[in-house]
DNA sequence: TTTGTTGCAAAACATTTGCACCCTG
DNA sequence: CAGGGTGCAAATGTTTTGCAACAAA
């Protein structure tokens, strides 16, 4: 039963000292990798470029698109590889809504949840700590060691009411 | 932007006295039709049947299949047509996990969300007020007027420990 | 009779995979 | 130079849609 799709926290979780930084230099995703025990490419830092500078939150296809303006050589069978990857590494999280195709952020060093406009798609992101401790408890009270959580609100955002 | 399978609660809800009921009857399903709008055809009726007795949280392609066994005259066209009115109707929920195909149940009657254990399966049921209060009140802060949420907890289970 | 519904086949869509070539380590 | 990584195209799997025939109201 995989369900690491599912965990806004827990599943493994990247090093310490990679997830510290606020900004990424091109050292870092070299770094990050060989962290993976992968081959360095043009491609991957590419990838991880993308992904960190551009809004959190996009679709693999965002990613291909983004990388093809700048250097058509890339195909999107590399992106979904790579992504499929640093998912299962933990440097990134895959969000999914509905039926609607994945969409991926570098995985954020605190934890949050999100709170999505169904009609226009804005992502906003919030922490909220009882409900946090709320969860620990029912965990708790079923015996349960809590290890990760799915927390998704929908509803209408100002602008689309 | 369609994001109504997410709606474990909220959405439009079925008419309370078609929800009371534990078990269903052939005359429910053709008043449920009905109530919906639509005309009753028996492809309408048999999808409901088949919802209604196998095992929970079957995908189309399974309602598909076991209509077919009975009566080859079915298309899944017409599955997937009248599962989704089912759903937008509130009568049936959609429960989707990760990039798997989507699951169907007929809406349960009492809003619960799910503490599932990632090494068994098992699934524990719980509602908590509180939580859902939190959530509209972070909706709320947000300007976002709340339609639905999902939230499920991951763990492992007192045997799985 | 009128309008909604059906089955079929084809399309749409996100994602994965096979393969020959290429590049990193 | 060995073994992974790549782009491409084709395959996959789920869900949607166009359409002519058809059936419920």
């Amino acid at each position: 039963m995989d369900l690491t799709i599912h965990l806004a926290r827990g599943a493994q979780n990247p090093p310490e000292k990679l997830m510290k930084r606020e900004h990424w230099s091109h050292g870092d995703f070299k770094r990050i990798v060989r962290e993976m025990g992968l081959k360095v490419t043009c491609q991957r830092l590419a990838i991880l470029e993308s992904l960190s500078v551009g809004r959190a939150h996009v679709t693999a296809q965002e990613v291909y698109e983004s990388l093809f303006k700048q250097n058509p050589e890339i195909g999107f069978a590399t992106v979904y590889r790579f992504l499929k990857k640093l998912k299962n590494s933990g440097f990134v999280t895959e969000v999914r809504m509905g039926g609607m195709p994945a969409r991926y952020e570098l995985t954020p060093r605190k934890h949050h949840d999100h709170l999505t406009c169904s009609i226009c798609g804005k992502i906003v992101e919030f922490a909220d700590e009882t409900i946090e401790a709320l969860q620990l408890e029912i965990a708790k009270k079923h015996k349960f060691q809590l290890t990760g959580h799915l927390m998704e609100l929908y509803g209408h955002c100002e602008t689309c009411r």
